[in-house]
DNA sequence: TTGAAAGCGCTAACAC
DNA sequence: GTGTTAGCGCTTTCAA
């Protein structure tokens, strides 16, 4: 067994007090004390156990992230950057993958999981807002990406109608007109996919056009597959798209991916936008335009959010509702 | 403050061990205060507190996964795995990013991170194995992918030399005589880059032919825009290559870029090879060959080692070096 | 400046 | 089948 903090004590000829505050720095100690504490620690290789400061302490220093799937390029992009985040802060990262899985993500909030954790960043998918925090009080939850919480927890988002709008826009702008949408998801509760198709449907509208139902493609799940399969849909059920907006990339490369089998010219033939910015668009073939939320901005905002939370004395700080900027990349699938 | 076993008990008005008896399902409850004490747990919101279970308990359920960078495909994917597998047995996974610095491995090692886990899961970049097992005693590691830790820790990979020969045998077969390899990182200590180089050479010289340090591209790092780079250099010095094995599919895709951005055709012009079997190359354009490893066994053989070591009563259980199944996956990018 | 000791919430050995 | 209690390793109040 590893040694404590009484064996250092005994060791150097000290109480356990006077080893605590060598180890945190917290009360003067003299020199020559310190110097004999610090060769006792050294010579027992002594290492401060976790779980008994933890219980101490009544935080763990631990944030749990819950995203759908670390294997989708975007969310470990953002998992990433929330590592780097939180390291910053001397805290350290759980994640779990929910699957999309309703269970799952409740059972993340019930389970053993919501004690170890001081707070927990989620990108949920299949439950909505409200079921979530309910779940996880009195734990303090971040919702990333998620539509209107009503103030129930902190949230931090792109403007996801605004950022949609505008690549639609950037279609019609090409002088397309039969713009389809690949990625409703009706049977999910996120709602972030129907967020995305208002701002699709507002962009029509605006340029005169009607939205069609069979231009609109739901997916069961966000992977190149879906895209690929749901593009292959698009063009037998006639619908004849010139351009098509992916609501995420993974979508889009799918979908690329099918015109390109069905010998269709990107961006000539149909013209292809995504969402996320995920380093395979950069490199794909041809390279994909993309609406980009600065994740950056997302991983530091959620977990500022979560340090005010978990450090603040008050518990009737109001919820907090940021939104991220995006901006829109444009590249070689649509000409760029 | 949320409530403690001691309320709960309180409440049921039964002493503690009962509360924890039902908590845990341990011993036998009669059924009545079983309900009891169900009711006063729904009523008062309890939850164990995982600190002071750790503390009782000697380990913490945690186990750590340090990985070079999230960010990546083929690192994702396998995160994933491992987070299910590690749910599986009701651990929680921390994971770690080194970002390939060498300061980052060590410090995950030896600074607190190292008492919170039970047990860690590294994929060495810039140390070599000795100094990891050293830094990281008296705490059970298993290693990814590393070269000989010569029975110092566990270690899970797939035959590098073997698959790196496979991968150089399958486009000789194809004809190609001028094969080029990107993907050696001389300024690293973890070998992987090396053997696979050594299985691109043994394959080079089983055909006859004399391998030449001119084919040979290093990369700073794995990612797209290196693969493209080194592409673009060995083009550049007239190396005139008929074939590429890229040491990742990331590099891979990065160079299929730059091959289309010269005007190659692949693979009538320049055959390529990558290793790793990440999504993005069954999608890409064209569809990518690969060497793919049995990601789901390495992941499920690095916790089951864990498992060993942790739960295990002796501390002399020899060290274990575990090869997990590969194949090569032909697809369009070599004609398949 | 340092020591003694209480107690964080839980489990399990020992009683009954 | 249930109660009592010691103690996991640490921080911190109270004394000295």
């Amino acid at each position: 067994m590893s040694s404590s903090l009484k064996d250092v004590a005994a060791r150097a000829g000290v109480s356990a007090r006077t080893v605590s505050n060598v180890v945190n720095g917290s009360a003067r100690v003299a020199p020559e004390t310190r110097r004999r504490v610090q060769e006792a620690i050294e010579e027992l290789g002594y290492r401060p156990n976790l779980a008994a400061r933890s219980l101490r302490a009544g935080r763990t220093g631990i944030v749990g992230l819950a995203i759908p799937e670390l294997h989708s390029p975007y969310f470990a992009e953002l998992a990433g950057l929330l590592v780097d985040e939180a390291r910053r802060r001397s805290w350290t990262v759980v994640i779990d993958q929910t699957r999309g899985d309703a269970e799952a993500e409740r059972r993340l909030l019930t389970g053993d999981g919501g004690r170890v954790m001081d707070g927990l960043i989620i990108s949920p998918w299949a439950l909505p807002a409200e079921d979530i925090t309910a779940a996880a009080r009195p734990l303090p939850v971040v919702l990333l990406g998620e539509r209107s919480p009503q103030g129930l927890a902190d949230r931090v988002a792109v403007d996801n109608v605004a950022a949609a709008e505008e690549a639609t826009a950037h279609l019609l702008s090409l002088g397309r007109r039969r713009v389809a949408a690949i990625g409703l998801q009706p049977h999910l509760r996120n709602g972030t996919a129907e967020l995305r198709a208002e701002g699709y449907r507002a962009a029509l509208r605006r340029a005169g056009i009607t939205p069609r139902p069979e231009w609109e493609r739901p997916v069961p799940a966000l992977h190149r597959a879906d895209g690929a399969r749901a593009m292959a849909e698009l063009l037998d059920t006639g619908a004849e798209p010139d351009a098509v907006f992916a609501f995420s990339d993974e979508l889009a490369l799918g979908a690329l991916h099918t015109a390109h089998v069905r010998g269709l010219r990107v961006p000539e033939d149909v013209a292809v936008v995504g969402f996320d910015d995920i380093e395979d668009g950069r490199f794909g073939r041809p390279t994909l335009t993309t609406v980009s939320p600065d994740k950056g901005q997302i991983a530091a905002r959620a977990l500022q959010c979560l340090a005010d939370r978990v450090y603040s004395p008050r518990n009737d700080v109001p919820a907090a509702d940021l939104t991220v900027p995006h901006r829109l990349v444009v590249r070689a699938s649509t000409g760029g």
